[in-house]
DNA sequence: CAGAAAACCGAGCAGTTTACTTGGAATTGG
DNA sequence: CCAATTCCAAGTAAACTGCTCGGTTTTCTG
């Protein structure tokens, strides 16, 4: 039940973003630094996000990427999901496409992960970017940082 | 954020021998049999199982596993730590003793996980196999197996 | 218009983890 | 004794993770 860095570091970069929203886009180099990610690597992450339209990048010189969306229509079970996929504990309780299981008809651990999953879902499309920047700037009095 | 096969294997072993608590030990063949499980591989998961003390074994012929509580007194979530180790999204939101974090006190993200965290820890906790094995009897008027 | 800053792209790769298999040795009921 | 069974240790193929490397293309600025 861990979450790999793709969705640790996915959702860095869209809080740094969203902290950031309104103005010039920010470079990939300034979202790493920040948050403490290898550059290249999160290269490939946003990638992912710019494809399925959650971040909008501008090429050149002076460009970099900005939220497609205000942080408030952003909810933090849409960047888990683009890029971890589907929340599923198990293929066979997968939302959307849950994978064929011979068992099905009789498998109560099916019924278990089915309720861990529609929990984690309820957290994460329960938060936006915008309540994390929110609560970033309630705990804000004792850090220098961002 | 999915669950390996440990843990998923783990728990069906243990729903196995809690449909069947209070008679003679089973023999680890017949649940691998039941559950689709290899048994060599089993038999690993059953190890730690046995070691954290959540079943008993009986050694040589007849002999086989038994619970060593009754269904009622055990969580879903016991079985799942024992196989997987303490819940916890990222490793700085580990139950019990989460790994430190040079942006602990300003990482926001670590808020969100805690709350997955607690919410998968709830409903883990919140299901005895008594329970399971309560909806399997209600579920049971379309099978042939078990 | 040159140069630099940036996004974009694709391949490679070392280490870890997963999900097993294999081959036994020890224990015990009948 | 012997068959059933637990117990144990090692090996392993394949996938995954978390990167790095080495570029090409686009576009702003001086």
């Amino acid at each position: 039940m861990r979450l790999s860095t793709k969705g640790h570091y996915g959702l860095k970069a869209m809080f740094d973003l969203a902290m950031h929203y309104g103005s010039e886009p920010i470079p990939l180099k300034i979202v790493a630094e920040r948050q403490g990610i290898s550059e290249h690597y999160l290269e490939q992450l946003i990638a992912v996000l710019r494809k399925i339209g959650l971040v909008k990048s501008v090429r050149g010189a002076q460009g970099g990427y900005i939220l497609a969306k205000p942080p408030s229509e952003i909810k933090v079970g849409d960047v888990i999901r683009a890029m971890e996929g589907p929340i599923a504990p198990l293929d066979c309780v997968s939302e959307y496409e849950p994978a064929a299981c011979e068992k099905v008809d009789y498998c109560i651990s099916r019924d278990v992960w089915a309720r861990v999953r529609d929990s984690i879902a309820e957290v994460l499309d329960s938060i936006t970017l915008e309540d994390m920047c929110r609560d970033a700037q309630k705990g804000q009095m004792h850090k220098s940082d961002l």
